[in-house]
DNA sequence: ATGTTATGTTAACGGTGTTAACATGGTTTA
DNA sequence: TAAACCATGTTAACACCGTTAACATAACAT
């Protein structure tokens, strides 16, 4: 079918003139539709018809399109906070077990999440303002404040010292995942099991807490 | 000014109905606009006006505009293949350092271009066919040789379990540098030491020749 | 020279993001 | 309660975009 299984079904229907609570409702209508069909195939008409109101009214809340899109990151963000919190939820704070943890949780959002996954880092939208602070900033929070409890550095370049390197090798395997590229250059691969290695070598270099 | 340097620019003239060579015209404005424009605000239009020509010209050269950014993609790979040679040109061939030369000249090539390389991964253009052979390809294949020279092995999997950490490794850093991700959770961060340092701890977990 | 073919043009289609002008109806206030 | 206001919806219009069909040109093969 040419139009997407969201689009395509149950167009919503109102009984008054005014919607309720459209802002929300756009939210989760293009995060439906970027999931669906990607980033790039998403279309501000397309969350329209899902929401059922018409091509204007999104501007009564958004700015624009890329306006909108940055809600839908937002989101993204915030789900994969959860997802982490859930994951080191039991193990033992400050643990290398723990760490792990949060950094295969990254790329588990990002298997479970591609396109959004791919919104929220791929996109040029970040770049507008590049002093502006990340969104995803209290998502990363997470992985400092566990390297803190396991090596009880405050000092912020030595904790940036290897918390970037464990963010980085997630970050490229999710990418590396979730494109396809892997089994693309090597159909047999296992890359779990390769991502865990690494991970713990990374961690072997730590210092160990005082 | 609402256009792009380039579309605003000198529109080719041609003293012949025929261009000449079109398809390699629409695959050089094509690479300069995404370079200009990014990816996704990359539009057929605008190549057609840089190239001097009709809108409808370019659909006797490429199927769609996806098909002429592959090609864009293709001229990529090579460039950063080219890249590669050129760097571990002149380092011992299986060297922790032609290794690590190799590794950085992927992250360059991704500061230099970040439009391209975007491009290059960033899309959902690659998904289409998941079980085609990928573009990049003999790209990687520099990496793999270096790797071969360096341990001896031939075998795929052990060869994979090395290679794909690096390639994680700096493909996360690329992505991460190009859309300002470090520099916006901690604006003082120096990443270009972390990474050969990151690099070079992998590099030892390798086995050694026999 | 003439017919075929590769490669260009123009015109049209439906779809997209966005804005301006107008409509509706809930909320505030006289 | 009635009137004014204002947040939030609609319709209509704009320029742009990707793509296709019908037609034009000229290089080339016969």
């Amino acid at each position: 079918m040419n139009k997407s299984d969201s689009v395509a079904a149950a167009k919503q229907q109102r009984d008054h003139y005014h919607h309720g609570d459209l802002r929300e409702s756009l939210i989760s209508a293009a995060t439906q539709l970027v999931r669906e069909k990607g980033p790039d195939k998403f279309s501000m008409a397309d969350a329209c018809k899902l929401a059922g109101v018409s091509k204007a009214a999104p501007y009564r809340h958004f700015a624009n399109k890329e306006d909108l899109l940055k809600s839908v990151i937002a989101v993204g963000f915030e789900e994969m906070r959860q997802d982490m919190l859930a994951a080191s939820n039991g193990l033992v704070s400050g643990s290398n077990q723990r760490i792990t943890a949060i950094g295969l949780t990254y790329i588990a959002f990002a298997i479970k999440e591609p396109a959004i996954f791919k919104l929220m880092f791929g996109n040029s939208m970040n770049i507008k303002e590049p002093d502006s602070e990340m969104i995803g900033k209290p998502t990363f929070q997470i992985l400092l404040d566990e390297i803190i409890a396991r090596t009880q550095l405050h000092d912020v370049d030595k904790l940036m010292a290897i918390a970037f390197p464990l963010w980085t090798l997630v970050h490229g395997a999710s990418m590396l995942t979730i494109d396809d590229s892997y089994k693309r250059i090597y159909p047999g691969s296992n890359t779990d099991q390769m991502i865990i290695d690494s991970t713990e070598l990374l961690l072997s270099s730590f210092p160990e807490p005082v």
